[in-house]
DNA sequence: AATCCACAGGAAGGCACGGTTA
DNA sequence: TAACCGTGCCTTCCTGTGGATT
């Protein structure tokens, strides 16, 4: 195991100094290139720069993009605001939990109703700070609190202190601050689902114990209150917002408005938006996936110096993120992981019945000696089936058969070949 | 209704690693 | 330096369970 560390270490190390001897010569022999040559060829940016785009500015297009207005938001963002209103009045709001769908908005109208707050705030006597966090990024309880001490200017380190010694930090936060007044403190967990799951109940436990902190989560699922604990729950009272999924007609507002901003007049043909709008429709209304649609086909048009973007476009657009998406998120997984897709490819091909117990034995082969325990594995198949990589269904045969769950693929052979093998 | 299989899946703990503190 | 601590990755051990068959 350690070998293989090793090995993997010196790859990388090679790519890194390949690249670094080979990108500088390449980058000196440019910059020389141009020195000589003067005025007969300009820069490789200029070039780039000047060929024709149907973009005006693409960062409208990032989902991360954060509108003056929301469009069919409003109810939710109020709902929000008459919540954290009691703020203004120097009374620490319950704690909220949002709830919907990947694209549906919720981190933008989270982030829009902090933004409103802050503005708010600065007419009144009150001393209120509001911090975001995403959960994704730290996952557990010791580095959310940690986070949070850094960012109100105590020095954490992340690793090597105790619990305690995060936790008495960010509590003493309250006792001194520097204006006298109480501070209120508004924490937003994006993604706390992630957060829960990882790291158990913990985090809510120390934060609703904490004076003067209210808690936004915002979560995927409905469900993810299973993971808190009667003993958290009693004090965690939350009201719970809901946000639906966009309809078809709900997303062209959001395109429109977006297009306006990003794409030249006049370069989209009337059907784009419309479709891109169908299309995450049917993709339970997802706003990023729609943007990103808009978006790739607009990249597209680039490519193929078009200078207007058309329906065939978007449809190639769909085809363009959704094998992206899976290769890079193949590439990216462990290895373990990746061999208990190799395991599973197999026996498709074979186009056999894939049980747990044959799946374990296909990996066992695969992995040549170096397999963990059936139990990991179990739990890597777990994690697939949350990527949405392959899905699984729990089936019992009767006496003298037993119980076992059924694997399949939910992405294609070819695809998942390819980024498994080409690593 | 009882039975029985092949797992599902929770709990707890080991270990290496990278960090801090005294 | 030794003694701690959090964290990710993993194993071991264990109990729970759906439903066709008996």
């Amino acid at each position: 195991m350690n070998y293989l560390k090793l090995k993997i270490f010196i790859y990388i190390t090679n790519i890194y100094l390949h690249n670094k001897i080979f990108g500088k010569l390449a980058f000196e022999s440019i910059l020389k290139f141009k020195h000589i040559g003067g005025d007969f060829m300009s820069n490789i940016f200029d070039n780039l720069a000047d060929r024709g785009s149907v973009f005006k500015d693409k960062q409208f297009l990032d989902h991360r993009f954060l509108p003056e207005h929301l469009p069919h938001r409003d109810e939710q963002i109020t709902s929000i605001a008459k919540y954290w209103i009691e703020a203004l009045n120097n009374v620490t709001p319950s704690d909220v939990t949002i709830y919907g769908k990947t694209g549906t908005g919720k981190t933008a109208a989270a982030k829009f109703a902090m933004n409103q707050l802050k503005e708010a705030t600065s007419s009144k006597d009150v001393y209120i700070r509001t911090e975001y966090i995403r959960c994704t990024d730290y996952t557990t309880e010791y580095q959310v609190i940690a986070k949070l001490c850094q960012q109100m200017g105590r020095d954490v380190p992340y690793r090597g202190w105790t619990k305690a010694e995060v936790v008495n930090t960010f509590r003493d936060i309250f006792k001194k601050t520097a204006f006298g007044k109480n501070m209120i403190l508004i924490v937003v967990l994006d993604e706390i689902d992630i957060l829960l799951k990882n790291d158990g109940d913990g985090i809510l436990y120390t934060l609703t114990r904490t004076d003067n902190v209210s808690i936004l989560s915002i979560s995927n699922y409905v469900d993810f209150k299973k993971f808190i604990k009667s003993r958290v729950m009693s004090s965690f009272r939350d009201r719970e917002i809901v946000f639906p999924p966009y309809g078809a007609q709900q997303l062209v507002d959001i395109l429109q408005e977006r297009s306006d901003l990003s794409f030249i007049n006049d370069s989209l043909e009337n059907d784009v938006i419309p479709l891109c709008a169908a299309m995450a429709a049917k993709e339970e209304g997802d706003a990023r996936y729609a943007l990103d649609l808009l978006r790739t086909a607009g990249e597209l048009a680039d490519e193929k110096e078009s200078n207007i973007v058309y329906g065939a476009l978007v449809r190639e657009a769909k085809d363009k993120i959704e094998h992206n998406k899976i290769t890079d998120l193949i590439m990216t997984l462990p290895v373990q992981q990746q061999r208990v897709l190799e395991a599973i490819l197999k026996l498709t091909m074979d186009k056999e019945e894939i049980t747990s117990g044959k799946l374990y034995e296909m990996y066992e082969e695969v992995s040549k000696g170096d397999s963990v325990s059936y139990r990991r594995i179990f739990d890597f198949i777990n994690e697939l089936e949350m990527l949405g990589i392959i899905s699984t269904n729990t089936i019992s045969r009767g006496r003298g058969k037993g119980r076992t769950n059924i694997i399949s693929l939910q992405c294609d052979n070819d695809i998942l070949e390819h980024a498994l093998y080409s690593t």
